[in-house]
RNA sequence: CGCGGGGUGGAGCAGUUCGGUAGCUCGCCGGGCUCAUAACCCGGAGGUCACAGGUUCAAAUCCUGUCCCCGCAACCA
């Protein structure tokens, strides 16, 4: 982790989804989230490669495909097409799209495992334990019980047979000291730290080694040297991170640029496959960590859980359509303290976005820019001298993209946003406070500065606010005549838009959330 | 002794890692302003930070114990 401006390379991921439904609207969070801190990292100068895609192997994908009477393959296009079209949706700015059986990555998955291979990490065993035919899964002892001198899954109330597997294990047994150690050189590997916490105390109870090819079915990267096998799916999608920069080819140009990885970013399902199982194939692989998991929450419907079965998922489709993109982009990082588990309902949303967006924001730029327009001629204001409460608020405003930076460098996207917002309170008052509407009689140019110090605190955060909600702000900084291009990056944050530029006519760029007409 | 999350003014939340004036949004009451998207600004009421002990000059924050709520088959981030 590097807060620094300079760095040149950032390299981040979402977790690939496994494509055996439809997305919804926790596929987009993760994918929101990932792309502001995508887009704060371009902005900020550093050359950015964002890599998501999907999982596309396993049993599941193969139950699925032989449900619906297609084949693993074809259903694996047609779903993945679906999440990228989402993420199309969305807005998300990934660099490239991968799928777990894209060619290259069939190529990376092998090279990894020949590597962990060579160092002597994996060894041919038996898989033992009680498996339902029924429902093509392993139980443990406890998980099953004795009736009528069968035995039976607690769970799903199948017959379970004693089976032996032949299967590939991975040491990982070797690996718990290796772990420990590195958790407690990098305290900042894992996260929230209550999460990372979670993941230490689990490596310090004990590894065993874990269980990495299948032979009862044949939809995944077959193991080199033994085709009766394929890959567990966790070897075979973790190592999709690798892919997407060129591994094997760790000479390559890209690999050299952009691993380790700065930040995978997951669902706090899936921490202990990056936190634990990852790191030790990378290590045994000899290849360099990745130097950040952020764990994020999960979010409810008005407090309940989403599940398919309460019929309260929603799809991003159907969320971006009610609120605008930009709004359901600004509400989730707003809300939702990152790594913590969120909530969403209807008037939390319309709240945000009257409040915050409305209210606050877009009536602050309307209020300022009408005033240019019908005093000014719709010209940026020459700016006087600048008294103390300009100066005071011009401070506070610049000194956003530090603290802006600090809090996207962990990830707390609301923390960043908060901040931000303080400072449109402090600009909306400080505008109360000059009273420009009276200066415009009294003193036309103190009126044209107190109206050039409030655009300025508006263009700031209309360049912060880039990453969040990409289309209002480019329609914000237009509307200050801020150009395209190099000008709405960090590094024009502290230039001033040259006077007598032309605006457009002001219109409010973010409208109050009116409810449907009921019927 | 299964695991985890949580209990902070009317509602929803932050703050708890690294103890030190209890903060935000909404709602409510009063006032101001009239530039603006009936918006913005100021002030106020309202909280023994679940409970009980402990440590400390000082605890929402650390320690111990108790109570209560939520999630933990599958789908699923």
């Amino acid at each position: 982790m590097s807060d620094s401006p300079d760095q040149k390379s950032f390299y981040i991921t979402t977790a690939i989804s496994y494509p055996n439904g439809d997305p919804h609207i926790g596929h987009a969070y993760e994918y929101i989230a990932t792309d502001a801190m995508a887009r704060f990292r371009r902005l900020d100068g550093a050359d950015v490669f964002f890599l998501t895609g999907t999982d596309e192997h396993g049993q599941k994908m193969l139950q699925t495909a032989q449900k619906e009477g297609v084949t693993p393959a074809e259903l694996a296009r047609r779903n993945s097409d679906r999440f990228q079209a989402t993420q199309d949706e969305l807005g998300i700015s990934y660099d490239r799209f991968i799928r777990t059986t894209d060619a290259d990555h069939h190529a990376a998955a092998q090279a990894l495992w020949k590597r962990m291979e060579a160092n002597g990490d994996i060894y041919l065993d038996k898989y033992a334990g009680w498996y339902s035919v029924r429902d093509e899964a392993y139980y443990t002892e406890e998980e099953t019980e004795e009736r009528d001198g069968s035995r039976f899954s607690i769970q799903t109330n199948t017959e379970v047979t004693w089976t032996e597997e032949e299967s590939y294990f991975f040491r990982l047994s070797a690996y718990q000291d290796k772990l420990l150690a590195y958790y407690a050189e990098h305290p900042d590997f894992g996260a929230p730290r209550s999460r990372f916490n979670e993941v230490i105390r689990f490596v310090e109870g004990g590894l065993q080694d874990l269980s990495v090819s299948r032979t009862t079915f044949d939809w995944g990267i077959p193991v080199p040297g033994n085709p009766k096998h394929v890959m567990y799916v966790w070897v075979d999608a973790l190592t999709n991170y690798l892919t997407g920069v060129g591994f094997p080819d760790t000479d390559s140009a890209t690999f050299k640029r952009f691993w380790p990885a700065d930040v995978h970013v997951i669902g706090k399902d899936i921490s202990r496959f990056h936190a634990i199982y990852w790191p030790a194939f990378l290590i045994s692989a000899g290849v360099e960590l990745p130097r950040r998991v952020m764990i994020h929450g999960f979010l409810n419907n008005n407090g309940e859980k989403m599940s398919k079965s309460l019929g309260n998922v929603v799809s991003p489709q159907d969320f971006v359509a009610r609120y605008g993109l930009d709004a359901s982009r600004f509400f989730f990082l707003r809300e939702v303290p990152f790594g913590a588990d969120g909530s969403y309902n209807h008037e939390a949303i319309v709240n945000r976005m009257n409040a915050d967006l409305a209210n606050n924001l877009g009536n602050l730029a309307q209020r300022s820019l009408s005033m240019v327009a019908k005093n000014l001629d719709g010209l940026v204001p020459e700016r006087g001298e600048l008294s103390e409460a300009d100066g005071a608020l011009l401070a506070d405003a610049s000194a956003l993209l530090q603290i802006s930076r600090d809090h996207y460098s962990r990830q707390e996207f609301s923390l960043a946003l908060e901040a931000t917002w303080k400072v449109l309170h402090e600009a909306n008052a400080y505008f109360a406070e000059q009273e420009p509407w009276v200066l415009r009689k009294t003193d036309p140019a103190r009126m044209a500065t107190v109206l050039w110090v409030t655009m300025d605190v508006v263009r700031r955060v209309a360049l912060l606010i880039q990453p969040v909600m990409p289309d209002s702000a480019s329609a914000l900084l237009d509307a200050l005549g801020v150009s395209a291009g190099a000008a709405r990056t960090f590094a024009a944050f502290d230039d001033e838009v040259a006077a007598g530029t032309a605006l457009p006519k002001p219109t409010p760029v973010f409208p109050k959330f009116e409810e449907p007409e009921e019927a």
